[in-house]
DNA sequence: CTGTATTGTCAGTTCAGACTGACGGAACAG
DNA sequence: CTGTTCCGTCAGTCTGAACTGACAATACAG
């Protein structure tokens, strides 16, 4: 097996280990593949050498890397005298993981938690508008609700505070809590 | 509007939140949905109740609650004199979330990290073989899959101290974490 | 034990999302 | 400005996951 070979089959591990990652946290599994490729070789490829690298076509390349800027992840280079254009992969994992927690908190916690406080204050108001019976019925649905909105927050909480903290102190800070609650200790 | 079409509403807007959070995460949307009426209406439907309420097959809703009982949030329940088979979903949310990460960690992040380590041990080996410039390529692209592997190591040590306290526990020691460290302070 | 009500399974079908490839447009070297 | 190379888009096609519904297996009342 010669040095490339041996560096092709690396990177396709790793690449199909991302892909494969991407596709069970609700990411296409080429939008994956490509970051993968581009963390691999970050400025260094073009559209069509990602497309033959990954054996897909360059229109799925080209939207793939449009996922992904629009993810914060990937960015185009210009070099000078050369017509192509490159694309960049941060390199820190703890940065890129960083970026996706506050794009998905964007994208899909925040309009989600309204969602769900609309259906509480919707329970809330109507078992106020009524009498008798179901009114105890509607007041315990709007608990059930809310007790679930209720975490909800709180976990829109956590995300905060670990967004709040500088990326280089996150591994830190985490470390920290793993060793500062081993166990429940109420 | 009657109490009973209501309710119904509050419902349906619940339910579907709920849908669609699972889709997002590479669940199934009728898992999250079959998931969330059960958490509303917890031992007390079987499983054509389900069907007709959610309007999908009872196949359907069964393949649904094989899903959810593997995940290890529902469970089986009779009542005595009655032939059916009820269902009960956890209610509170802490818990849920608790048990969902742990199989999470057990089905995707270990075979995952052990794939990661795999590639990043084969890297190094073959660098060790090779001679000339194309060894320092090699250790090169070793690092880089090293790098991302440990990042994932440091992950999922955070993950463990999430499992290891009591889920009672788990929000409050968030909401002394998000008050620690509010700003990056090093 | 028997008959019936209920749940579980899975082959076939449906459908949403992913992918391709041809086209148009942009960018740049010359 | 012109020709060429490369990138972005999207209509049409394809693929795989999800769903249905008929049948099989099971559980229980009587």
């Amino acid at each position: 097996m010669t040095a490339s070979e041996t560096r092709a089959e690396v990177e396709d591990r790793f690449i199909e280990v991302w892909g494969e990652i991407s596709g069970m946290w609700g990411v296409n599994k080429s939008v994956g593949r490509v970051h993968a490729l581009l963390y691999l070789h970050s400025g260094k490829l073009d559209i069509d050498s990602i497309a033959q690298r990954l054996q897909i076509s360059h229109g799925n390349a080209s939207t793939s890397i449009r996922d992904l800027m629009a993810w914060g992840v990937v960015k185009r280079v210009h070099k000078p005298g050369d017509r192509k254009t490159f694309f960049e992969a941060e390199q820190d994992p703890w940065t890129w993981f960083h970026t996706t927690i506050r794009e998905r908190r964007r994208r899909e916690v925040v309009p989600v938690m309204e969602r769900l406080h609309e259906a509480a204050g919707f329970a809330e108001g109507a078992a106020k508008g009524t009498k008798g019976p179901e009114r105890k019925e509607l007041e315990d649905l709007q608990r059930q609700v809310a007790r679930f909105a209720d975490f909800a927050h709180e976990f829109v909480d956590l995300i905060d505070a670990f967004l709040g903290m500088g990326h280089g102190r996150m591994a830190k800070a985490f470390r920290m809590l793993a060793k500062l609650m081993p166990k429940d200790r109420g």
